[in-house]
RNA sequence: GCCGGGAUGGCGGAAUCGGUAGACGCAGCGGAUUCAAAAUCCGCCGCUGGUAACAGUGUGGGGGUUCGAGUCCCCCUCCCGGCACCA
């Protein structure tokens, strides 16, 4: 056995071994039970990040593990490879997305070879080529003509100079991040997911999803968030006598002219609406506009700025009146109709009712522009003033109606159903359950993306690409330049035959959100070289995936999306479950500080903390040695550029040290901070695991009494430390498999190291002990360090496969335990009984102790509190 | 703004069900080894007072429940993630 600790020497043999037997293969046909092990697979941004390196090496861990506990794992890895990063480096320099999107995901797969993942590499796959996303256009043409997906006007952000769409991470602070004019919305027509169709599913769903962390199964529902109102309407005071038509009999907004319809959860504050105000882009608001120059600049106003929703909240709130005139529907008073920046078009009817005695926004809205405020819920005990917006006005728990005629006195509930059955005899409304999940829109005016497959005929509309036409294939040698849709401007792509008419006809330019990519990879994976459909029955024998892992930043938006398609191809027969992941596990993000520095007119250039140093607490960049503004603590990305290079770390000490400190800096669940101090401890502590097994192995041919069973002749020092050892194993799998808490199961390795290098003793006993202490240590380090096992394994074992050690129960008998002795909750001493002492012996025993007697001087006790296995804590 | 999460020594973190706060590691300090350094090994290490034994204090801030609170409840501050076109 080599002497010293070579980790490129050990890791290189070992990877090479495991390609040689295809170790990871995972099997189609096994008896064994199968475990799918999933992380999110990466976007190839270029090189990995340590964000990659962590959740991949939890993935990996995971994997290992349950390989050594006998199951039939399947770990499998792609990429996401569709997206906007692609179409940036394209235009910096004049690269084919596709070109430099494949040199990237080569670069990516050596470096996650050079980790020693288990990885089945046989089962790769890339969402940019034809083969795979030719499916999930099929699954769009069966969609599409199901009515799932169907075509709407949506809004989106428009650079009017560099005359394209932005993403909203485009959009910097209301300008357009190349071009810095502002930002403009604009209507165009769009293909949604009728998302919104699952809605009551994918939240019932959630409670059968007993290994999701709460905190996202919390927020999933809270964005799918349900909630039960009443959808009622005005009546909009007729300019000409027109007459409502029946007013439930349609759907949508604003049918006729002369309702105007809102949802509210508090229907039991109808009585104290003061106003109504709607979106700038409802109906009405231009209707009024017409004759109307002033309101007219203010919806042009409201035009300006992104689309995105944290900025729409976070705006200063503005309102214009129309002049309009609408009738309360149950007491027939003239209310006005106003405009207001904070209504969302997207969201409900795009108008609301305004009741700013009980409702926040409204009351200061009402505040700002003098509009009449009416209570008319009372709390007792409590006095409303106008001065200043109090709790209890939006509590709907405690009040009770006031100023309300004959709904005086109700509670909410009994509010509620009185004023929705009022509204339903009146034919101006009734109870309806209202999502805040909107359908989902993909179509995107990009290049580097799945093509939507349809055909645009001018007799026939749009009609989708048949089947055997599929796939629309993108073509990979174009250069986008930052304007419009370069594919647009590709004759070849864009003129094609109207497949129903055979006539000309024009393909969609638009490509799909790259979530739909994500969405159904999982399942790709378990029949990638399928070439006769989406997938085949291999998918129900892996799905559900056991074990998904990836960041927490996922936690709403891919995740539901890919329920959603799950529930999608369950529809179309394709996979036999109703979850794509039983077990999730999000990992927190890894943060570093960012650097950056801004141009005129506030034009930021990232720099990447490797490029910068310290000197006084000022930072600077490296290459010029001009300082550079500290911009905070942040998740690692992309835009930020303050991804920590892992390769580095990789090539001075080797995979095993990268994936130790990874996994012991934090548990995977907590945000990591990355700092380079820590790592050589990491690497410290697989020296000295190398050196004791060498030293041990340095006399093992006196190894007699090896697992012989017979224990009796320890030392009780050595039956302590094999105590520990059996309470490790127990730990280390217990935190790997239920608590999924790495870095305690490593410190728990690294005490019984500690431990064991103070064993004395060269008897055969003792090295027999030392042995199998040893073996135990590797096995179990070895999901997390698997090179370093692999080797030292091979020379403790020759010959053997690296097995799960099992715990010896009679190891874990003690006789005697300690208590610790409390006197009025502060610890003041120990006590120590038999392992079999009852409640009354134990508290005879504290009493009877040296340091109970210097406290209780002589009295008795008030109380004495035992808690068997713990404490005696005695109350004077 | 809304939704979700977090805050524990100089630092990363541990304390799993309300029961010894600070495991394990990093940094630091002292020592051994060495011509010297690196590496390695041994010891110390929350704060205050004390030579010490020990005492007090301490888990972002304020209040509460309990024999006992880092852990449960209420209020507050700051930080992070998401907010539908970043992935």
């Amino acid at each position: 056995m080599q002497e010293k600790y070579l980790p490129s020497e050990i890791e290189r043999a070992a990877q090479a071994k495991w390609t040689a037997s295809q170790a990871y293969r995972a099997s189609d046909t096994s008896e064994r039970p199968k475990y799918y092990c999933l992380s999110m697979f990466p976007y190839p941004s270029g090189k990995l990040h340590m964000g990659h390196v962590r959740n991949y090496t939890i993935g990996d861990v995971l994997a290992r593990y349950h390989a050594m506990r006998g199951y039939n794992v399947m770990q499998p890895m792609g990429w996401d490879a569709f997206g906007l990063p692609a179409e940036n480096a394209a235009i910096a320099n004049n690269v084919p997305p596709a070109a430099w999107t494949y040199a990237n995901i080569d670069h990516m797969r050596t470096q996650l070879q050079a980790l020693g993942f288990a990885i089945d590499w046989s089962r790769e796959l890339a969402t940019c080529k034809p083969d795979y996303y030719r499916w999930e256009q099929w699954l769009f043409t069966r969609l599409f003509e199901k009515g799932v997906i169907y075509k709407k006007m949506a809004t989106v952000n428009w650079d009017p100079v560099d005359q394209t769409v932005l993403a909203n991470e485009q959009v910097i602070e209301g300008r357009g991040w190349r071009s810095g004019a502002p930002v403009e919305k604009r209507d165009i027509p769009m293909y949604f997911f009728r998302i919104t169709q699952y809605a009551d599913e994918l939240l019932s769903g959630l409670d059968r999803l007993p290994g999701w962390p709460e905190r996202v199964k919390t927020m999933q529902a809270n964005w799918i968030g349900k909630s039960v109102g009443v959808r009622f309407a005005f009546r909009v005071s007729a300019e000409g006598g027109t007459t409502s038509p029946s007013p439930l009999a349609g759907e949508g907004r604003g049918e006729g002219e002369d309702l105007l319809w809102v949802f509210t959860t508090r229907a039991d504050t109808l009585m104290g609406v003061t106003f109504c105000a709607v979106a700038a882009e409802h109906p009405l608001a231009a209707r009024a506009a017409e004759s109307n120059p002033e309101l007219a600049v203010f919806i042009a106003e409201c035009k300006q700025g992104s689309v995105a929703e944290a900025d729409m909240a976070t705006m200063e709130k503005k309102g214009m009146d129309t002049g309009l005139k609408v009738a309360h529907p149950l007491t027939g008073e003239e209310v006005p109709v106003w405009v207001g920046n904070y209504v969302l078009m997207s969201y409900g009817e795009g108008a609301v009712m305004a009741v700013p005695a009980h409702d926040e926004r409204d009351f200061h809205f009402a505040k700002t522009y003098g509009l009449p405020i009416k209570q008319v819920i009372g709390v007792e005990g409590e006095t409303f003033s106008l001065d200043g917006w109090q709790e209890w006005y939006g509590d709907k728990t405690r009040g009770r109606c006031v100023n309300s005629g004959k709904y005086d006195g109700l509670d909410y509930a009994a509010a509620v159903d009185a004023i929705a059955a009022d509204l339903k005899s009146l034919k101006l409304g009734e109870k309806k359950t209202q999502f805040r999940l909107r359908d989902w829109g993909i179509s995107r005016q990009r290049y580097w993306g799945c093509p939507i497959p349809i055909i645009h005929c001018d007799h026939c509309g749009d009609v989708p690409v048949p089947a055997d036409q599929l796939p629309v294939v993108l073509p990979e040698d174009v250069v986008p330049d930052g304007s419009g849709n370069p594919l647009n401007k590709r004759a070849d792509f864009v003129n094609c035959t109207c497949p129903k008419c055979g006539g000309a006809a024009r393909r969609e330019t638009d490509t799909m959100d790259t979530f739909v990519e994500s969405s159904w990879y999982y399942a790709r994976y378990a029949c990638p070289d399928f070439d006769g459909g989406m997938l085949d029955a291999r998918a129900n024998t892996w799905l559900p995936v056991d074990q998904y892992i990836g960041g927490i930043e996922h936690a709403i938006l891919h995740l539901l999306y890919a329920r959603f398609f799950h529930k999608l191809m369950r529809d179309e027969g394709l996979v036999s479950s109703d979850e794509p992941f039983a077990n999730l596990l999000t990992q927190g993000m890894v943060v570093a500080d960012t650097y950056y520095r801004e141009a005129e007119g506030g034009k930021k250039t990232w720099f990447n903390p490797a490029d910068v140093e310290l000197r006084d607490g000022i930072a600077f960049l490296k290459s010029d040695g001009q300082p550079v503004i500290v911009g905070g603590t942040e998740k690692m990305s992309k835009s930020k550029n303050n991804g920590v290079d892992p390769q580095a770390l990789i090539d001075q000490y080797g995979a095993d040290t990268a994936r130790l400190f990874t996994m012991f800096a934090a548990p995977p669940e907590q945000s990591l901070e990355w700092s380079d101090a820590g790592v050589e401890g990491a690497h410290r502590f697989l020296k000295r695991l190398w050196k004791a097994a060498f030293d041990h192995l340095q006399v093992r041919g006196s190894v007699t009494a090896y697992m012989s069973g017979d224990l009796g002749n320890l030392s009780d020092e050595a039956k302590a430390l094999r105590r520990q050892l059996h309470q490790t194993i127990q730990k280390v799998g217990d935190d790997i498999e239920r608590r999924k808490q790495f870095n305690t199961a490593i410190a728990a390795v690294m005490e019984l190291m500690n431990a064991l290098a103070k064993l004395e003793g060269d008897d055969a006993m003792t090295r027999g002990m030392r042995q199998e202490a040893l073996e135990a240590a590797v096995a179990m380090l070895a999901p997390i360090v698997p090179h370093i096992a692999e080797a030292l394994y091979a020379e403790l074992r020759p010959g053997a496969a690296l097995a799960w050690p099992e715990v010896d129960e009679a190891a874990l008998v003690q006789d005697e335990i300690e208590l610790m002795l409390q006197v009025n909750g502060k610890l003041r001493g120990q006590v120590r009984v038999a392992a079999t002492a009852d409640k009354a012996a134990i508290e005879d025993a504290a009493l009877a102790s040296e340091a109970a007697q210097k406290y209780l001087e002589g009295k008795p006790p008030k109380k004495v509190v035992v808690v068997p296995g713990r404490l005696v804590n005695i109350v004077i």
